[in-house]
DNA sequence: CTAGGATCCTGTCAGC
DNA sequence: TGCTGACAGGATCCTA
């Protein structure tokens, strides 16, 4: 579930509080699951971590010994670190303050100065131990279109052409079109420009594409200073638990609910098999 | 090449 | 109280 507003935020977070002195170097790991850690995982024992990087949905953590991981969350993922300092993110669920490992634990990755967690209810997420200078070179990340900041609505446009009989929202779902958008940030970034989620991509005017494209951005920025799905928003201060999508959202989950642009239902439907809010009446 | 559906997996929820 | 089917913030693989 995690999107790119998401990981943006766990990169800032655990960045914050994994740094080699507050962390140090790794001791130990465990995959509780093997198809969750993919490579090699004696390369990284001993190992510190350097950056934090992000390639739209993919965190891609440096380390000190010319390795690096590229951890993608995928439906369920979540990155929660257990130190001198705390930080969760991803999927929002109870794991979040859970004692760990538990049964959803799939890697630990044990430091000198705290345990980072890698839980992932579906297992759909990896983690992937590769060389950093292979890093490029990786399947997915080497596919990877632009992210909405450094793409312009031309750009968008001609690639929505080369998908004109698809409806528009699985096509900017697709990373290699469009980089960083989900199921929500999509019908959010839609409802924005006024693009109802069923038109064809080929008949979505360049106009139209730009406002998608500042939508994307727009949508993605306020989420960010949301936070994303993290342990602050998951647990709010009086010690209940919070949903951070009402934070911001305007259709996604809003399905019954009045539209506050215009006051028509919003209603949820399907769209190349995913759920898909938006309001009939101001998106067209 | 594109479009659309099945698939990977676990858990929850609505309806009977 | 079961049981069943639908669904879930993703991406890939297969078929036509």
């Amino acid at each position: 579930m995690p999107e790119l507003p998401e990981v943006e935020t766990i990169r800032r977070g655990l960045r914050e509080c994994m740094t080699p002195a507050k962390a140090g170097k790794i001791l130990r790991v465990t995959a509780f699951e093997p198809k969750s850690l993919m490579g090699d995982f004696s390369e990284i024992v001993g190992a510190e971590v350097q950056e934090f990087d992000r390639r739209g949905k993919a965190l891609i953590v440096r380390l000190s010994n010319g390795q690096s991981l590229i951890i993608h969350l995928r439906m369920t993922g979540q990155l929660i670190w257990r130190g001198e300092e705390e930080f969760a993110g991803g999927h929002p669920n109870d794991n979040f303050i859970a004692a760990l490992p538990n049964k959803q634990t799939r890697v630990e990755i044990e430091f000198e100065k705290g345990t980072l967690f890698f839980n992932d209810q579906r297992k759909f997420g990896f983690i992937k131990i590769v060389p950093t200078e292979k890093v490029g070179e990786d399947a997915f990340i080497r596919k990877l279109a632009k992210e909405p900041w450094e793409m312009t609505g031309k750009e968008l446009y001609e690639k929505l052409q080369r998908h004109r009989g698809s409806a528009v929202k699985p096509v900017i779902l697709d990373q290699t079109v469009i980089c960083g958008l989900g199921n929500i940030y999509a019908d959010e970034a839609l409802y924005f420009a006024e693009i109802a989620p069923t038109r064809k991509a080929g008949e979505v005017s360049e106009a139209e594409v730009e406002r998608l494209v500042e939508g994307a951005r727009v949508v993605m920025e306020r989420s960010l200073e949301a936070g994303g799905s993290t342990i602050r928003n998951y647990v709010k201060a009086d010690g209940t638990k919070g949903d951070y999508l009402e934070l911001f959202a305007k259709v996604f989950n809003r399905q019954g609910k009045k539209c506050e642009r215009c006051g028509g239902e919003i209603v949820k439907i399907k769209v190349g098999g995913r759920g898909t809010h938006y309001c009939p009446q101001c998106q067209k």
